[in-house]
DNA sequence: CTGTCCATGTAAGCGGTTACATGATTTT
DNA sequence: AAAATCATGTAACCGCTTACATGGACAG
């Protein structure tokens, strides 16, 4: 039940549409939580009728027109009392993880290097990308207000998130090319990490 | 669309009922993928139906009893086949990080710190659980064929994700806590990590 | 024979994904 | 006028979650 928070949240940093909310999901907002345009409607549909956001009358809304959606006071108790409810920590269910356990199981997987590298290639990728968000938008002289401080834990989750796939994935491939079975020796561009 | 392979893994590693399932589910498979006993029940018929596992016919399957079932070569197949394939790093979605993202924007959550504690509590004793896990079933004398090494990097991985936990926790509960706003200095149980 | 546990299911609802539809605006 | 793009939706499907139902085995 996360969906309808991230909208507050982003509608609160900024009013925005229906489209422009999906860029937004796209890029900074997708750091931690992804969402469809089609998903986006139906809760901004929701969450109209529950008289937490409304429509913005200025670019007077006719169909098939942008239609601009803010917070309401209702939406704004919604979300903070949101923020002090107590939740489980989200378990993991990796897809990948699951994938090196069944090769196990199998007995297969012959060609799971290949698909290990991709991984390590995109995951470098993204925490490129992330660590020039850092740069650009957390600069160290900065004067650092609360608000500030918890975007940027946040995005260092991120951050850190990425590095320790990058770290797993150099590991596993040394690990499973160190034996019989795989070329011996340590791949060099296994170790190297992308920081 | 992992389920499946995750119960035709399971019953590869060892032929069981629903309920053996369910409770390896909550056990070592868990570390990587959750499923309920609704969901392996339903799954398992679909998975009987396709032809990919059967009935064992030695414990007389009759109406409330045990059904222990056990992989057809059709169904290694099919697991085999979707190792081999690619899938893309599933993005991160996680509650905590949006819930910091929300607390920014509202700028509540005054109590976040005790949440963060509590998370940091739980994930250092996972953290032990799995470390106690690796104790047992991976002493470092063992001769390691490639299926070992397979289990024993997924639980790395399991290890290395509690590990980024209580190191990103510990952080952010410093970082809250040091500055206006929160107590002065570090908190010195925010430091010491679980490892 | 009653309650409790073991084991297997059914049903309803919700969130997420994919594909398709439609109107308005801008570009060529 | 046609094509591309912007913007807002609808519909169908699938997986996961929660709650409830049913039947057999066993203990008191």
């Amino acid at each position: 039940m996360s969906l309808p928070h991230a909208i507050l949240t982003a509608l609160l940093e900024k009013p925005s549409s229906g489209l422009e909310l999906t860029r937004r999901f796209d890029r900074s907002i997708g750091y931690f939580w992804q969402a469809t345009h089609q998903q986006i409607y139906r809760e901004l549909g929701k969450l109209e009728q529950a008289g937490h956001i409304r429509v913005l009358p200025s670019p007077q809304p006719t169909r098939g027109q942008r239609k601009e959606y803010e917070v309401l006071p209702a939406g704004r108790e919604e979300l903070a009392s949101w923020v002090d409810r107590r939740e489980e920590p989200r378990a993991v269910r990796d897809p990948l993880l699951l994938r090196l356990r069944a090769a196990a199981a199998t007995g297969g997987g012959a060609d799971l290097d290949e698909e290990l590298r991709r991984h390590l290639l995109l995951h470098r990728e993204q925490l490129a990308a992330y660590r020039e968000i850092e740069r650009r938008d957390f600069p160290p002289e900065r004067r650092i207000s609360r608000e500030d401080r918890l975007r940027h834990v946040v995005l260092r989750g991120g951050i850190e998130l990425e590095s320790f796939w990058i770290t797993w994935l150099s590991d596993t491939l040394s690990e499973l090319s160190g034996g019989p079975g795989g070329p011996d020796g340590v791949r060099p561009d296994a170790t190297a990490d992308g920081a």
